[in-house]
DNA sequence: AGCGGATTGAGAACCGGTCTCGGAACCGAT
DNA sequence: ATCGGTTCCGAGACCGGTTCTCAATCCGCT
């Protein structure tokens, strides 16, 4: 941070969230929003975590850090970093949503396993082509879209149960 | 329905909710379920809307037709539509559930306009592919998936003013 | 008609999420 | 440092969709 002036582009990892943090830093400076020590805080949560939190999971984190913010300003907090383009509200159909880091303009899609609950992402390059050429033939503007496969992974012996009972009961759709 | 046997596949339309509302009684049979008056007459309001219903559209088409349904048997009808694969439950972030016949097997998507809330439909036989594509690469086995396009539609004037403001803004992500 | 079991309905409970508003923190300028 | 105006924060009330409760009722069957 002290001098960057000569190297170019090497530098040593820093950690994504550290470089995350200043682009908030910026962008609230832009907005001449102050950089207050919840924001701070939150952000640093979810910045860290590579697992799609809820809310509810930012307060508890939070709680274990020692630090504390009241429920409102862990909802607002979460909603400017999803206006600052900063974080992605996902819904995996729980009754609440969660956030994410959004780094750069990665766009990935979520496999979500309804038996054991685990979230898996990918990127699959010719759906962005796909759905920007839906969007085009329909006059549409896209914001954003979401793309979620629900359906039974592979990774325990339970999910691999379900997989099989559900591959044998017959895919009914 | 009365003689069926001699003609093999030409019939008068008899409508598509008539025949949702027969698969729909044998499901309940096979199950051993009673088809009770409040389950055919929200089933009948589903499957001859064309709409995305909420629970409470629902409730109050029934008021229209001077039916009556309480609030906990309206929402265990539709759960129970769903689970039997004759209705399909969406979620257009509007802070509560939408539903909706589900007829065989045509899957399709949804392109939603954050502007006028218009919700329209479309399929795109690539995008099953790729879906199917990215399942098996992951040893996912899917159950259902939801694809939405969220953006600004060109149906109003008021809508492609946003569509013009946000192409302008420039594609943040 | 009678029986056993599932469903229904009115309202309370629940639960994410939002709103309120007095007090505290932030930022830029003095 | 300090001051002032602006913004943010927090505790809790509030909101609205959805689920739960349980006695009364209905369904399907004999």
């Amino acid at each position: 941070m002290s001098n960057p002036s000569t190297t170019v582009s090497t530098r040593p990892p820093l950690g994504c969230a550290a470089v995350m943090m200043q682009v908030l830093r910026g962008e609230l400076r832009e907005r001449e929003l102050p950089f207050t020590h919840q924001r701070e805080a939150i952000a640093q949560i979810l910045f860290e975590s590579t697992r799609h939190l809820s809310a509810d999971d930012v307060a508890a984190a939070l709680r274990q850090r020692g630090e504390h913010a009241g429920k409102a300003t862990v909802y607002r907090t979460l909603a400017l970093l999803v206006e600052l383009g900063l974080a992605t509200e996902h819904d995996f159909d729980e009754g609440f949503k969660r956030y994410e880091t959004q780094v750069g303009a990665a766009q990935h899609d979520h496999l979500i396993c309804t038996e054991c609950g685990r979230v898996s992402t990918f990127h699959h390059p010719e759906l962005d082509r796909v759905l920007a050429e839906v969007a085009t033939e329909n006059g549409f503007e896209t914001i954003t879209r979401q793309v979620k496969v629900f359906g039974t992974c592979s990774e325990s012996a339970a999910c691999r149960d379900a997989q099989r009972a559900y591959r044998e009961a017959g895919p009914t759709s």
